[in-house]
DNA sequence: TTCCGCATCACCCAAAAGTGGTATTGTACA
DNA sequence: TGTACAATACCACTTTTGGGTGATGCGGAA
């Protein structure tokens, strides 16, 4: 399987390298090279490429905004983001406009080149260290906690399949019990929730994070 | 620069081979390896690691568990989960336990070394195929976009009276129309959303964020 | 203009949801 | 060994819901 790909990069002699590297592999075909992505609809359209790797700085519109567009008219295009930022907001943009990967300008080049396998593998390869980033952003996001509301192992599995959207008949059958104990246990539900119908409890079920998860 | 490393691995071959791999190298050295971490405070604080590899799925308290003990009283040590698992929220939660990266099993060994060098670096290393569910994560949480149900806004209005728990009635006072005009409406949403009942509606829109306010 | 989508309202009817009890297990706990 | 509680079940009853059918007025598009 050969990949056709198109690279962004407004250094002319990176973008060269790129080439060289590139073409090197038996399987990357590099079908298109531009200094900006201002053209990048039609580029893409008419090669047809199937990867794209993407420098953020750039004259025009910028990267992010360029992934943006493609991935609105081709969102089967992969994207790898390759560029010398390491700032929250460039990887966090990018990964929301829809980016495939994010790899550092000193990423070496067999790791370039395998990351780049990857990404068409169905992954989406991270430099160590904008990987770094996105953990501390996870790890700096208040943890919506199950917020005590004492239901029990029973309670959370019904109120997990009312959730699904299962009415009480598919409930019980699901879990072998009779209709009216579906009932009972959703009317404790309630009661703990605070709430007195099935519709708040799934809201109120969504919105505090209450799940079964093992 | 040698670092000295902890093996947490309830497979025992597998274990083994992680020993002989990690000795091998010049930068390495495993100082311990376990079947479980139910003692890892006391293992970390006798041999003085600065580096462990961590299974996820062991007897006694699991990795992620461990992961949390270890980072409450060694935050500086830095843990690379090391797992078959990439299930989302074995990845969330390892990450927000504290974990400094996050590798599957099938990670050739090559790689491996390189990501736990990295690490040590400083960095993050994700396989590419947990970096895809992080992606996946964060395009999920931001984007409040999703039009694509064709509700008109009064059917979005009146979803979203429901969403808050609202009655047939209930809407139809906030909204001064009768109570068949509001079920007619629903009816109609439902269709829209392909689902026949509220509780399945209101799971709905929140998960797609049909939702307008905040 | 005519036609269509939207919002509005009405009526019938069956099923589902929700409320209030009572009662029997089994288990965990002090 | 008694108490507490979760889980189960049954009964009676009311309210809410959701499906179907049909109709009216209104504004914009063909």
């Amino acid at each position: 399987m050969v990949y056709d790909i198109i690279i962004f990069e407004d250094n002319k002699r990176l973008r060269q390298s790129l080439e060289l590297l590139l073409n090197d592999e038996a399987n990357f075909k590099v079908v298109g090279s531009f200094a900006h992505c201002d053209d990048a609809l039609y580029e893409v359209e008419k090669s047809q490429a199937q990867l794209i790797v993407m420098d953020i700085d750039m004259p025009g519109i910028g990267g992010v905004e360029g992934v943006r567009q493609i991935k609105a008219y081709f969102p089967d295009v992969r994207i790898v983001m390759h560029t010398v930022f390491d700032d929250d907001n460039r990887i966090f943009e990018s990964i929301c406009a829809g980016a495939d990967g994010y790899l550092l300008k000193n990423t070496p080049p067999s790791q370039f080149i395998q990351s780049l396998k990857d990404v068409m593998d169905g992954g989406s390869p991270m430099s160590p260290f904008v990987a770094k980033k996105v953990f501390q952003h996870f790890r700096n996001q208040p943890v919506k906690q199950n917020e005590a509301f004492d239901l029990t192992d029973r309670e959370k599995e019904i109120l997990e399949l009312l959730v699904e959207g299962n009415s009480y008949k598919m409930i019980a059958a699901k879990c072998f019990i009779a209709n009216d104990t579906v009932k009972k246990h959703l009317h404790n539900i309630y009661a703990k929730l605070h709430v007195n119908s099935g519709t708040e409890a799934v809201a109120k079920a969504l919105k505090n994070n209450i799940t079964q998860r093992k």
